[in-house]
DNA sequence: GAAACTTGTAAGTACCTGCTTGCAATAAAA
DNA sequence: TTTTATTGCAAGCAGGTACTTACAAGTTTC
């Protein structure tokens, strides 16, 4: 892997262990394993570094599939959060360290974060089956799918956190979150073991 | 209001803005508008002052009152919930910075936290509506009460930040919550207009 | 009025912070 | 082989960090 890389992805990780205060030029060049005048040959300065390790380092922007018309919704959303889901763990500590310093630096929150795309892409998913008839008229899509996204996204970034708080294990709880969520809006499940 | 609780809750503020690293003891003092040295005098150190200052400051351990037994569910559980994302609100930055400090400094967690309390009131509650064949027998009541708990703590402590994602009243989203939370129970409530 | 306590002022410690300058070593490109 | 670009090393800058020492001023308590 190439320097200036490694340097963001460097930046990245101590970033997510300790913010942005924390995350000193001299402990990224440490972590990276060069020279700490490198980081400002590369990125300039500090800011411009955390900046950029911050848009590489985050989940990503892409969409994760969910038909487009309901078919199973059962089947479909547990595909749908478990993959979130993944993805929320995989950057718990990035996560966390955003909302601990989205007041003071907002700016390194991207407009275009894939909780806003999951949010609309829950929504008209469950716009499409209030419109079949399967869902209740009387619940809001925006708010039910901040129900499922909510519970979701917390569970992921605190249960390593809190293994007492949280001692089951995540497949058991999506099926859970996911369980309830669906029947909350209307759409019927058969019963769990 | 004597010059320690002054201190303590200057150093509650600044802390919830800036995190510990950020929450200078010459900044905590000019919020307290007293003299740096008269930190160190009453506290010892930063830490202790910080530890002190976060276990006063944060969102109170009292419980919220939910009905042992449950009557009227959607009216008992809505003003439940209502209470705690009041709390949450009111809290909200330090719980965001706390978040994002929870892994450097997981002395600052009260072992105590209301969060954990309210996990396990609502959980009884269920349960005592499973037992009444009020509520799915199939539904894990620990998941369940994650559901709720964990979608108004992320709403009351977001939804400030991100007007463009968060556009509804309060109310009508805590509503809505309190309204899927209870049918993915199983909870029957009837149509909101 | 004397003693004790609390607070403020001023100065200073040793260390960390982002960032810069000057110069040598190395490797790739011409 | 010469040039060019990349990296490292050593030293240093001005400012900030937690924290300390010594001393004076004021207030309360006895």
């Amino acid at each position: 892997m190439d320097l200036r890389t490694r340097i963001i992805e460097a930046a990245g990780k101590v970033y997510a262990e300790v913010g942005y205060r924390g995350a000193t030029t001299r402990r990224i060049a440490g972590e990276a394993g060069c020279n700490e005048l490198t980081l400002f040959r590369h990125f300039g300065s500090k800011a411009a570094l955390i900046h950029e390790a911050v848009t590489c380092c985050g989940p990503e922007s892409k969409l994760i599939p969910l038909p487009e018309t309901p078919v199973d919704p059962y089947t479909e959303v547990r595909a749908w959060a478990w993959l979130h889901f993944a993805q929320m763990r995989e950057h718990q500590a990035m996560i966390r360290t955003t909302i601990g310093e989205i007041e003071e630096h907002p700016e390194l929150v991207r407009p275009s974060d894939p909780y806003v795309l999951a949010y609309d892409q829950l929504s008209g998913y469950i716009r499409k089956l209030q419109a079949a008839g399967r869902a209740h008229a009387d619940v809001d899509p925006e708010s039910a799918s901040a129900v499922l996204l909510n519970t979701v996204l917390l569970n992921g970034i605190m249960r390593d956190l809190m293994p007492a708080v949280i001692p089951d294990t995540p497949e058991f709880h999506v099926d859970q979150f996911v369980l309830v969520f669906l029947r909350g809006i209307g759409v019927s499940v058969p019963p769990r073991a």
